[in-house]
DNA sequence: TCAATAGTTCAAATAATATGAACTATTGAA
DNA sequence: TTCAATAGTTCATATTATTTGAACTATTGA
């Protein structure tokens, strides 16, 4: 019987920020962060199967943690059964001030635009 | 004779985030793009064969280059028979605000630590 | 016309990512 | 204890992306 690697967790001076840009480039992974960074309690891996249009493996979901997990975006804790989930924001954006922010601001601009765009399509459609 | 397809700019509105953290997210990449939106003038292609440790081909550096131009960084003109390359940093700022300086400066912190850290592990084994 | 220079494109090698299947680990119930 | 259920990881392989040498286009100046 083989037992499971700990998890890994980079220490804050060995963030770099081509791996939190890498981390973030992934459209799963910036909606994973971006709702962890912006709740108040964790959140367990299983929380986003369906995050994305279609269900999400779970060999894949866990791929994305693993990735947000060793650019030192979130930090993952077992308890019991299942992983609780919490970001480093904190940490982050003592090394890197304002990066985090303005990365998760651009992304809700993003948003916002997409939705609009939809809107206006559909209003010339219909008109 | 096969003739060259002009380049390709994407328009302001068509830039996402997710394509700037992937065209940022290698260290080359970010090298490169930090230095045309940290100067005046246009700076041409070949004038980064030697960004990184080891010279960079030049088929690489042009894909270097094509993807930072495809996820709305630079723009790209040809004058003559070089190519003179600008930053979109103020379009970029309208429609993402903070986003580029906020990684510039996590980048400049960056290489400010790493120089830190360079020699402190001299001092040490001069010491 | 031709050599020199700057950059692009293509094809093949190499590296990274995604995912089904098999696994570990923990819990709670019988 | 034993067992099924649940949460997540790991492995092997299929798919996709990146890198790079070689051949190309395009422009200039001699």
């Amino acid at each position: 019987m083989k037992s499971m690697r700990p998890l890994f967790h980079p220490s804050i001076e060995d963030v770099t920020v081509e791996a939190i840009m890498h981390a973030l480039s992934d459209p799963v992974r910036v909606a994973i962060f971006a709702d962890i960074a912006g709740s108040i309690c964790s959140q367990t891996c299983s929380d986003f199967l369906h995050v994305s249009e279609k269900a999400i493996p779970k060999s894949t979901l866990s791929q994305h943690f693993k990735a947000l997990r060793e650019a030192g975006l979130i930090r993952g804790e077992r308890h019991g059964v299942e992983m609780r989930n919490t970001s480093r924001c904190a940490e982050i954006d003592q090394r890197f001030p304002g990066l985090i922010p303005a990365i998760v601001n651009a992304h809700k601009v993003q948003l916002a635009n997409q939705s609009g765009k939809r809107k206006s399509r559909r209003n010339r459609s219909a008109g």
